[in-house]
DNA sequence: GTTTAAGTGTAAAACGTTTAACAGCGTTTT
DNA sequence: AAAACGCTGTTAAACGTTTTACACTTAAAC
């Protein structure tokens, strides 16, 4: 009986026309407060529940936004997921999720199904950093890309400063004293990745310093095996810095198996910060993306559009800040800060630049 | 131009009916397989999608499928998710994720959102161990839970042995000759911890042991400092056994926090097996959930109720497993096992009995 | 040679909403 | 006093599918 009684059940048992019942509860035109409340008792006892599906095919607004993300297992992502569905919650929106396995084809596939329930809206991560082509069509649903993209100019953006990113952390090194860091890349094909890189690397250089960049995938075990290999056959870095939390993991799990001395024989920089980072005899010192805060850029940016806006594309670009553990030694050869000791825990802000939207820095 | 195209303008441009183009889509009835090729590429050419809600309307048969738990943000549920999400695309399904936030009344509404889809299936993961009260109505949707329940007559079910598991945890530390340890709950009000923990107490009442039981909530931050403000006015157990991956989490910072030696000073047998766990110079023996298998058993419990399936309600019951790391000290006075050096890892399956329906131990 | 059946297609009626268009009726404006 | 307006309510037509009932053709069965 509860799936069973619709609106006319309602309209007739409350004697009023069902669009008053539907205007009661879509708040689309006033009805008179005593009648709404009748109407209202009338719909609770029938167990009345709108039907989502039948609303949506009228009236054509959904409540429903679609998530696309390369990987559910990556944490990264799935914290991404649920402060978005926090906010899409409050503000009335359901959430359905897809995965796209990291695969170009599975993201199409997955996309068309997202695409059939015409969702309000869109929020992807690309598989690759590109646009997916579905979604180059000009009549698509509001749609915001995060992370891994690297096209600015088709849809609105929340992205980090990854060139930053990459720079805190090997300045954090250099300062300490290191001049040979190992970057530890998931993939360097992917844009963010790359800048990350770049950004450390560009660090480097300025010291005149070494650095070597390896790919790990995103599978944490094999990028442990993949950086054990490499590091046999290679001379030892002072440290490592990861690009995302799946190679963080793969970096701490090669030095575990080796049973290196965190930060004693190596350091490590690690990316993404969560709760287990801290959970350690050994703090990791990590590069934190502010998860929230991106989520919450990716949401508003999404919301602006749902509700018809139709300014210029925005690229939101979020800085990314330092959080000093003890997973760097400190190797007192350089800088002013051999001087005193950090305290155990401190958070650095980025100094690179912001940039609400417009032109990247290439 | 993309949302506009319906099956009224494929069939036209293809000179069928409407009915000729859904059965070429769904397949209820056959089309001679000419026309249904021009069908199809008459639809491609317009870019034409099923619309799903009208479909949904018409047929009332969905592809979504609902999933809610009470803590997205914990790793446990996503990681569910996740491998639900993987069988559900699989079989053509949607998933659409909800969180009840730890809270009955959000749970309700939540409950209340998602049906209003009327989803073809519900997997839920009460936030009290009880059967929320909307889903008691006879005419729901098909309905498993997870985890957290602990009423069996209602709906399909898939839960592990929790007082085995618990068990399994403590007879590790009382064969390394641990006497004294330390429950780390995290809400003994919830069955499955309360099981746990009793599974914990059983094994030390065998060996005359002593137990102590704290709760620590559901956040690791918190948890931390409660635990640390108990050891500061009790004597340090042996050992400290989690209850799941949360109180695991916060058990390890306080240990952290402290300085403890892990398990020079302390040991700490972990709920559930995630990467960072292994990660680490002492890895942290667990006791492992079988994430896979809880999905697996969950997703197909649910086909075949929502494939009309009217078969008697099935208790899944799944068995934890000890993986044996570093964690734990060889207090050796006891048993005959500190006659020999342990491997690194290994997996000790649970002796548990494993109960596919019915009753169980009360 | 008539009946049955199988195979394939169509017309039209749902499904449960939302939303024009319109209407009644007090109140205010002209 | 007529006209205009605001407020509140109704009627009926969509929305894009699926599905029932039926129709036509051809082949097989009697």
């Amino acid at each position: 009986m509860s799936q069973k009684v619709s609106i006319k059940d309602v309209a007739k048992a409350a004697g009023v026309s069902t669009a008053t019942v539907s205007n009661v509860f879509s708040g689309k035109k006033p009805v008179n407060v005593d009648l709404a409340d009748k109407v209202r008792s009338v719909a609770s006892r029938l167990g009345y529940q709108v039907n989502k599906a039948a609303s949506l095919l009228r009236s054509g607004k959904n409540s429903v936004v679609s998530v696309l993300v390369p990987d559910l297992s990556d944490p990264f992502f799935t914290s991404i997921i649920t402060e978005i569905e926090n906010l899409a919650t409050e503000d009335g929106y359901e959430i359905i999720v897809g995965n796209s396995n990291d695969n170009v084809e599975t993201e199409a596939g997955r996309l068309n199904a997202l695409l059939a329930w015409q969702p309000a809206g869109l929020i992807v991560v690309p598989c690759s950093d590109k646009v997916p082509d579905l979604l180059r069509n000009p009549d698509m649903p509001a749609c915001v890309f995060l992370d891994r993209i690297s096209e600015f100019d088709v849809a609105d953006t929340v992205t980090i400063d990854n060139v930053g990113a990459g720079a805190i952390a090997a300045k954090h090194l250099t300062d300490k004293g290191h001049h040979r860091v190992l970057v530890a890349a998931s993939d360097l094909d992917l844009a963010p990745i790359r800048e990350r890189a770049a950004g450390v690397e560009a660090q480097m250089h300025k010291i005149a310093g070494a650095v070597d960049f390896l790919e790990l995938g995103s599978d944490p075990q094999i990028g442990a095996q993949t950086l054990g290999a490499w590091i046999d056959i290679h001379p030892l870095p002072s440290a490592i810095v990861a690009t995302n939390d799946m190679t963080t993991l793969a970096a701490l799990s090669c030095v575990a198996d080796r049973k290196f001395d965190l930060p004693g024989q190596i350091s490590v920089v690690g990316f993404d910060d969560y709760a287990w980072m801290q959970a350690r005899r050994t703090g990791i010192t990590v590069i934190k993306q502010p998860v929230d805060d991106i989520a919450t850029s990716a949401w508003e940016l999404l919301k602006e559009r749902m509700n018809g806006g139709t300014g210029p594309i925005v690229n939101k670009v979020h800085d990314c800040s330092l959080i000093v553990r003890d997973s760097v030694r400190n190797l007192g050869s350089r800088g002013a800060d051999h001087s005193h000791q950090e305290k155990p825990q401190d958070t650095i802000e980025a100094r690179a630049t912001h940039r609400e939207s417009g032109e990247r820095m290439s």
